[in-house]
DNA sequence: TATGAATGAGAATTCATTCAT
DNA sequence: GATGAATGAATTCTCATTCAT
C-alpha cells in the first residue's frame, strides 16, 4: 500500500509557472526499485501515522501495511522511535531539495521568498500538519536529534538572510527602520509563516494564510515607511 | 508536587504597567478551599504532562502526585482523555479572563494588540508550549470538543476586528491597501503570532519573537505605504 | 425501580381454577410499608440482576435503583454475596408458600402433582430462569448455604412421596414395576421436571414442557403396564 | 497441569459393550504435537474454570497454568470470552463425535436412546456440570453464538426423531396415545434427561438419575397403555 | 535477511468495601 | 441509621521487542 510514497516520489508535471510550483523527489537509485524495503516501510508508516497517529499505529500495523514481517522492521529500524526518526530524515531531505530548488529559481524578491516559504512549510503541511494527528507527528518522543531538521533550517536561514541583505543594499527594504537585523528579520518571517498552519482547514486555506502572512510581513519591511 | 497550580492561581502583583501585565484567576469558591480535589488532580496532571508528556504519564503517576488513590481520579474524570479535557477547559477559562483584562486596559492601539496577543499566546506558551512535550499537549486525542477553545477564540477575533475597524476609521491603518478585511487581517495577525512559539527556547525568546511579529505585521498595515 | 417487587408481592386475582393458578406473597407487615429498606433493596437488586446479571450489576447500580446511598446497602447486607443470599432466601420463602398452597388444594392426583411442580419450578422460572442471565443467578458464588433452599426441597419431597404412597395403595400407580421406591420416583420426577427449563423460550413454552414431562413421567408409572 | 486435556483426549479402551461406552477424540494433526498451544491453553482454562469458576479465574492464572505468557493467550483468543467460546466449541465437537458413535452402535431401541442421552449429557456432566461452578460455565456471557451447540443439538434431535418414528412403525411405542409427535416426544425426553444434572452429587448419582429418567419416560410411551 | 510466535512490563479502568461526617 | 467520597487490589488487554528457525 502507500499512496503516501507514490505521491511523495511522484514527479510533478513540469512546466508550472507560479511561485508555488514545486517539483518533488527523485527516488534514490536502487538495484531493484521494487524492493526498497526501508522505503516501503516508511511509506506504510507515514500513511498510518497520518491516519491514526503515532500512538495508535502499532508496529504490527506497519508490518502488515508494508507486507513484511514484524521482525523485519527491526532489521532496518532499531525501534519504533527510530523508525519515526527515519521518517523525519526522509522528510527533511525532501524539504532540503525543494527549498534548494526554490532558491535556484529566477524570481523577483517577494515571489522567491514566498516560494521558499512554501517549499518548506507547504511540504510539511501536506505530509504532516494536514493530518488530524499532526500533534503526534510533530515529534512523538520530543527526541529528534538536532541533526535531523537543524542543518536544513540553518541553510535556509542563511540563504534568506542573504536575499534580505541584497534587497537592503538595493534599497528596496529597510530592516533598520523596523529595528531588525537580517537574521532577526528572517527569524521573524519564518516564525510568522510557521503560524499559517494554526488550525488550517485544508491546503488551500493554509496557502492563503501563508501568502498573506508572507506578504504582510514583507510589506512591513518596505523602505520609506 | 504542584508548582503548576500555585503559579496558575497566584495573583500577580497588581499595578503592572507594561503591555505584558497579566492578571490571573480568582479561584472558584470551595467549601473547603484546602481540598479542591479536581483542581489538585489537574495541577498534578499538568505538571506531569509537561514533564513527561501525555503518553508517558500514567494515571497512577497522577494519582501519586496528587496524593489520591487511582480510583479517585475516576470520580472526577471519566477517563484519562477527559482529565486532559478538564485541563484544557481550565486553561481556556484562564485565557479568556486574561484576554478580557487585556482588552479592558487603556492602551494605544498597537500596545493593546500586543497585550492581547500576549494574553492569549503567552499564557499558552507558559503552560503548554514551553514543555518539551508540547506537541503531545496540543491535543493528545485530536478530539477536544469545539466548545473548549472555540468560544474564547471567537470572542477574541471579534474584539480584535473591532479594534481594527476603529483604527481604520481613524485613518491610522489601511487594510484595503494590504488586500485585507478586518477579519482576514485578524486571522493573519493571529496566525503569524501563533508562529512565535516555533522552537522558542524560553519565555524571553518567545516574547521577543511575539513582539517582533506583532509589530512587523501591524507595520505592514500602516496607512500611506 | 422495582417492577420486580410490585409483581412479586402482587396478589393474583383470586378465582383461578386451573391447576396452574398460583397466588403469591403477602408482604410481611411493616410499620411503614413505604420504607422497607432491605426489601426495596432486594427489589432493585433482583431487577438489575435479571437484566444485567450478577457480575455486571454493581453495588452502586443497586443503590441508585433503590434510591439509597451505597453505604446503606452495607447496613442491611454484609456484602454483595450476602445481598444475593437475601434474594435467594426471599425467593425460597415464596416458593415454600406457593408449594404449600398447591398441596393444600383439592385436586386429583395428577393435577395436584402438576400444580406442585408448577409452584416450585414455575416460580423459579418466572423470577430467575427466564432472565438472559439465569446462569449467573443460579448461584453466583456457588456458596449458598444449605439452609436456603434445602428445607423447602426436603418438605416438598416428603409431601410428594406421601402422595405417591397413597396412590400406590389405591392401586393407581405401580412403582415396583418401574423399579422405583417412592423416594426415587419423586427424585426422578423432580429432576425430569427441572429439565423443563432447558432452553425454554418463554413462560408458555416452559409450561408446555413442564406439563408434558410431568404427564409422561406419571404415565410411565401407571399400573398394569 | 491439565488433567483436563489428557482425559478429554484419552482414547477410551476400545471394545466397551455397555450402553455407556464412550469413544473419544482423534486430536487434529499438528506439526509439533507436543505444542498445541491453543489446546494447552484450553486445557488449563477448563481446569481452572472448573475449580474456581469463570469470574475468579484470571487470564494471568490461565497463562501461568498453561506455561505461556499472558500475551500468548491473546494470540489465540481475542478475549477471555472468546477463550471460553473456544472451550465450548471443543466440547461441542467432542459431544458431536460421541453422539454419532452412540447412534452408530447396534443396540436395541431403549438402550440406544440411553446411550445417546449419555453421550450428550454424560459428557457435559463430566466436564462442566460436575464442577461446583457449573452455573458459571453454562455461559458466562449469555452470548455463545448459535453455531456452537446448535447444530449438534439439531442433528441429535433429528436422529432421535427418526429412531422414534421407526419404533412407532414397528408398533412398539405409541406417541399419539401420549399426545405427542416425534419432535415433541424428543424434546420432552431431552428436556427431562437434562434435568438429571439437577443437584447430582457425582457421576454415579447422575447416571442413575439419567437412566431412571430415560427409562421412565420411554415407559410412558409404550404401546397399549 | 526474513519470519512471526512468544514475551511480559505496563496501562487504563472497575468496583466492593470502608469510614468520617 | 444514612451518606457518598475515597480507596486500592484486581483485571483485562496492548504492543514494542526478542529470538529460534
Amino acid at each position: 500500500m502507500g499512496i503516501a510514497r507514490s505521491v511523495m516520489t511522484a514527479k510533478k508535471a513540469a512546466g508550472a509557472k507560479s511561485p508555488r510550483a514545486k517539483p518533488a523527489v527523485p527516488p534514490p537509485a536502487l538495484k531493484n526499485p521494487a524492493s526498497d524495503k526501508p522505503g516501503l516501510i516508511l511509506d506504510a508508516a507515514l500513511d498510518l501515522f497520518r491516519q491514526h497517529g503515532y500512538r495508535r499505529t502499532s508496529m504490527e500495523d506497519i508490518a502488515n501495511a508494508a507486507n513484511v514481517a514484524k521482525g523485519t522492521l527491526y532489521i532496518y529500524f532499531k525501534s519504533k522511535d527510530e523508525l519515526f526518526e527515519g521518517l523525519a530524515r526522509r522528510l527533511s531531505a525532501q524539504i532540503a531539495q525543494d527549498v534548494k530548488a526554490a532558491l535556484a529559481r529566477k524570481l523577483p524578491f517577494e515571489d522567491k521568498v514566498l516560494a521558499v516559504l512554501d517549499a518548506k512549510l507547504g511540504f510539511v503541511y501536506r505530509w504532516v500538519l494536514s493530518s488530524p494527528h499532526a500533534s503526534e507527528l510533530t515529534d512523538p518522543t520530543s527526541q529528534l536529534p538536532d541533526d535531523v531538521f537543524g542543518p536544513v533550517d540553518q541553510a535556509l536561514r542563511a540563504s534568506l538572510a542573504d536575499l534580505f541583505k541584497t534587497e537592503v543594499k538595493a534599497g528596496k527594504i529597510d530592516l533598520k527602520g523596523a529595528g531588525l537585523t537580517p537574521e532577526t528579520a528572517v527569524d521573524t518571517l519564518l516564525a510568522a509563516a510557521h503560524g499559517a498552519e494554526m488550525g488550517a482547514t485544508g491546503e488551500e486555506h493554509f496557502h492563503e494564510r501563508l501568502t498573506r502572512i508572507g506578504r504582510l510581513t514583507l510589506r512591513g519591511l518596505r523602505s520609506g515607511l
